[in-house]
DNA sequence: TATCTAGTTTAAAATCATTCTAAAGAGCCT
DNA sequence: AGGCTCTTTAGAATGATTTTAAACTAGATA
């Protein structure tokens, strides 16, 4: 019998080890041990991207359904970690082909280097320059009551609202 | 006796050629024939900056009132074309001390190369990356109706909201 | 299953905005 | 004018990202 819900809505709360391309977590129910690659390659493919060994690899990290923020040094960590190896170029490759594909969310609170959202949802950012720490805002704690309208023969495609924020003691 | 008004709310409307160091336009009062440089100094003096030459050329440029959106290689154009020379390393420098002093504002939509707003007012954005155009939101069309508190210990210094548009027809 | 081809990955070089450096220059106080 | 500190300068350095050309692979086809 599985063990006391650990692993229970899957994919968000297992932990896929894409080193071994199946989970990688003890005490699984029959249904957790189908290689999750399958999942991922299809959700890749839905996303018009062939699901190629280093993509699919990449999705196991990002797209789990862990809301984070990640850069392409903080993924190239993870894929390390992970035991594997993917080249500098393919990781910005797939990270601009995953937010062109709506996979990724890409913020953008200063130019030192991208840094990409796991969340697509619709939600905004309070954004510390002083650390570089980038913080969600759930979802209706921002209110647009009133937006302009787009300029002629524009239309609007994303509104985003970052909240700058200092600590306030300096 | 001064003509029809052409210059008439200086330094808003008056041209200040910074390569002579005097207004550029005839028949003007004799107030308008007052050197601006020092009107300039002042004001980054009051910024705590110092007035040097260059610092002084490129307020001149970029703080007479009018708004516009500048990046570091369009000011360092728009020197060239007033017959003058600064350093790119310099071009650099003034513009983030500029932007420091709250002189300029930055604005984030890309990671390719800042840009900065003249306009330091609290305003928006709309923004369509197809073109790399930037537009202004007029202050009062955007209306925040809720805002979320900082997080423990911090304060709101800045909200930000990039309305990314695209043409209807793409 | 073997073959083919377009799309991918790779390591390394190239790009490019921005920052740093060390030396020369310029505000500005006395 | 003298001096002290802050600036400017040209050029080198940095660092994230993109490009390159060659090696590889997913997926369709035979």
């Amino acid at each position: 019998p599985p063990s006391q819900g650990i692993i229970d809505i899957w994919p968000v709360t297992a932990h896929f080890d894409p080193a071994m391309g199946k989970m990688s977590h003890k005490n699984m129910t029959q249904k957790d041990k189908m290689t999750p690659t399958a999942h991922f390659a299809e959700k890749l493919r839905l996303a018009g991207l062939r699901p190629t060994r280093q993509r699919v690899a990449i999705a196991a990290l990002l797209l789990d359904g862990r809301h984070r923020h990640v850069t392409a040094d903080s993924l190239t960590e993870e894929i390390t970690t992970a035991g594997l190896h993917v080249s500098g170029g393919t990781v910005y490759n797939t990270l601009n082909q995953f937010t062109e594909a709506g996979l990724l969310r890409r913020v953008m609170v200063h130019n030192d280097y991208s840094l990409f959202d796991t969340n697509t949802d619709h939600h905004h950012h309070f954004y510390e320059a002083e650390n570089d720490q980038l913080v969600d805002i759930p979802h209706d704690d921002v209110i647009l009551a009133q937006l302009p309208a787009a300029p002629d023969g524009h239309e609007i495609k994303a509104v985003d609202v970052v909240i700058h924020i200092q600590s306030k003691d300096s």
